[in-house]
DNA sequence: TAATACTTGACAAGAATAGTCATATATAGT
DNA sequence: ACTATATATGACTATTCTTGTCAAGTATTA
């Protein structure tokens, strides 16, 4: 079904939570799971994914919480998805890796229609940035 | 991570096969999953389901099989996805069900990037056909 | 030092995926 | 009529993934 995982969906709400107040003082894990209803330990395990692959910084403490760690508009979406839930993969022989998935790859007639997929649905995640989400 | 799952692959492996013979004679289950070297059992009910769809017919009987039941030009891979596994629905707050994902639908400011992502999924599985994929 | 907030790592229920199988039914060819 | 071939149906299972939860620890500030 290609189903968004909740995972996207709650980073990136996070992100853009984040995104609002970049600039300002850090945002607390509680301040997002309340404003946006999102289950607080999960929520902080994305936010732990997104601080170990450099999207976001963490100051403990009061008054501590997360800030973006860049400018909004040079974070891509396809960043995000990628620090929560690893790269976005929908077949696994790409041009990256070419494992086989079909029994013979060279003559695979069906492959064509996956890769148009995979690469259409990496463009978009990566022209997006998260800056074109805020108002 | 929005993996293509296997049945995806293994419906459209099976209609492309049954597309090669169009105009010919049935292909029986076993031809296929002996050519694409896809499990037995597991391609027998996606071919139930793809003829519970109305895109094959099945002959039952010695010299039966699978035959197509339309033309490969009128066969959208977007239809064969939908009989094997439903509706391809990225998000669940798209126009046709507007179910709530977010907490508050209306000023979800995640919302475009999934919308998008959804349509144009939708889109490419749509203008492709079965027949594209032939040689 | 008390209160706040992040860190780490383990754990777990439930759903989805991927695949198997037994039994029944239908048809062609002999 | 009999037999071999083929699909139909529905139940069953193992494994993985998703979606969380939680306890104990560390860091910082007021
Ligand atoms: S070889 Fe990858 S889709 Fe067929
Ligand atoms: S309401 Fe559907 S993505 Fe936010």
């Amino acid at each position: 079904m290609l189903k968004i995982s909740t995972r996207c969906r709650y980073g990136l709400l996070a992100m853009v939570e984040l995104g609002q107040c970049y600039g300002q003082a850090p945002v607390s894990a509680q301040e997002i799971y309340k404003k946006q209803r999102v289950p607080k330990f999960y929520l902080q395990q994305l936010l732990v994914k997104l601080r170990r692959n450099g999207l976001v910084e963490s100051i403990r403490g009061t008054r501590g919480g997360f800030v973006l760690k860049k400018d909004p508009k040079t974070i891509k979406i396809l960043d995000i998805v990628k620090a929560v839930e690893g790269p976005v993969q929908l077949i696994s022989c790409t041009k990256q890796s070419r494992d086989k998935c079909c029994s013979k790859i060279k003559e695979c007639l069906t492959r064509p229609v996956w890769v148009e997929l995979h690469e259409v649905v990496n463009r978009v995640l990566s022209e997006r940035t998260l800056h074109d989400l805020m108002r």
